[in-house]
DNA sequence: GAGTTTGAAACT
DNA sequence: CAGTTTCAAACTC
């Protein structure tokens, strides 16, 4: 991957998954430090009124009609009966999920739930004999805390329901080789304004080249989705990220979350000791001091002590300073166990640097709060 | 638009 | 519970 060279980029190969929460976007960090100056970004559904991307792409999943041909749509292979919704202006072949089938419609939800008693998300036999297409948000939405399964995408395509609901993969996946993580990093053409989904078909037309970094994973659920978790029907499935927390860089006046931006770096520290699958990988060593506090300052960060996170800060800021400042450099070994080029050390340095000037405004925005 | 690939659901 | 089959959506050409 050639675009990571410009950018530099925080792995986070080592447990990925209980990284989850971090949903920063780095290209806010090492891009431009100046958070002041990047645009406002809109999450409200108005932004893409017509639920499409800059590709056209139906990006927002809206209940859409099946086209069922064998199931009579009374499986939960049917998109409708999975979200317990009888078929309206659907494509499909001697539909049986309708009033005119209601015995058979009850039979099969009965079926379904005898099975699965949270199938439909954990609602009800009564509740899900009436309702409407139209009363379904999203299409097996609910079943999402249930995990992917995934073996060949590395759930980086629709195939997967947890990159196609927009949220990332958990412990509660069971997907091999998953690539649906918590990654943040920078890249051209990787920006908070583009899907996952955008993202990858971008790089696919981009950057064809083989051995290539892997795909990165913008964090942040789609608003439906999170309307959807946020209402009260909806049991709150083990989702790899937390609620309205906007990502740094998003607006000037949104303080970025401490716990976050401690994630990320550690995420960044963690990595350099991950098995890189990319020889071309920049990983950040930070030396123990840097990664202890971090660690220290996320478990402080619930604290509430604002002037003690502060401090902290404050000492991370010239710890970066320390390791990045005449002493030793950063390491990065890659899978052959060879020690990265002077140049990704001279990026480590500038992500760095960049991430402790973020670190200052940080401070700055909470003292003038 | 047809054929292929994929992973969930259903089945054995 | 594991393996296989069925199914419909996603994807490719």
């Amino acid at each position: 991957m050639t675009d990571k060279v410009d950018s530099g980029e925080f792995a986070t190969e080592k447990n990925p998954k209980e990284l989850v929460s971090t949903k920063l976007e780095l290209s806010s960090l090492v891009s431009d430090s100046n958070v002041e100056e990047l645009p406002p970004i809109s999450r409200e559904p108005s932004e893409t009124k017509d639920n499409t991307d800059q590709d056209g792409v139906n990006t927002v999943r809206k209940h859409k009609g099946c086209r069922c041909k064998q199931s009579k749509c009374l499986k939960l292979y049917c998109d409708c009966f999975a979200s317990g919704v009888v078929c309206t202006d659907c494509d499909c072949a001697d539909c049986h999920n309708n009033s005119d089938n209601s015995d058979a419609r009850e039979f099969a939800l009965k079926s379904v739930l005898g099975r699965n008693p949270n199938a439909f998300n954990g609602m009800s036999f009564t509740s899900l004999i009436d309702k409407q297409c139209k009363d379904a948000p999203d299409t097996k939405l609910g079943l999402l805390s249930r995990g992917c399964k995934c073996k060949r995408t590395r759930c980086l395509k629709k195939y997967c329901e947890c990159f196609q609901a927009n949220v990332l993969c958990s412990d509660n996946c069971k997907c091999i080789g998953c690539k649906n993580v918590s990654e943040v990093f920078h890249a051209p053409g990787f920006s908070a304004h583009n899907s996952p989904q955008v993202y990858q078909r971008r790089r696919r037309r981009e950057l064809p080249q083989r051995n290539s970094c892997r795909a990165p994973l913008f964090l942040i659920p789609d608003p439906s989705i999170q309307n959807a978790l946020d209402s009260p029907s909806s049991p709150s499935p083990k989702l790899p990220y937390s609620k309205k927390k906007p990502p740094l860089g998003y607006t000037s006046t949104i303080v970025p979350d401490l716990g976050d931006i401690c994630s990320l770096l550690l995420a960044a520290s963690e990595s350099a000791t991950a098995n890189a699958e990319d020889q071309n990988r920049i990983c950040i060593k930070l030396d123990d001091k840097v990664g202890n506090k971090c660690t220290e300052l996320l478990g402080e960060s619930e604290s509430g002590n604002v002037e003690e996170e502060i401090q902290s800060f404050g000492k991370l800021i010239e710890l970066i300073d320390a390791q990045y400042n005449g002493e030793e450099g950063s390491k990065c070994k890659t899978k052959t166990g060879v020690h990265e080029t002077d140049i990704s050390i001279e990026q480590e340095r500038a992500v760095l640097a960049t991430f402790r000037d973020c670190l200052q405004k940080f401070i700055k925005s909470i003292l003038d709060s």
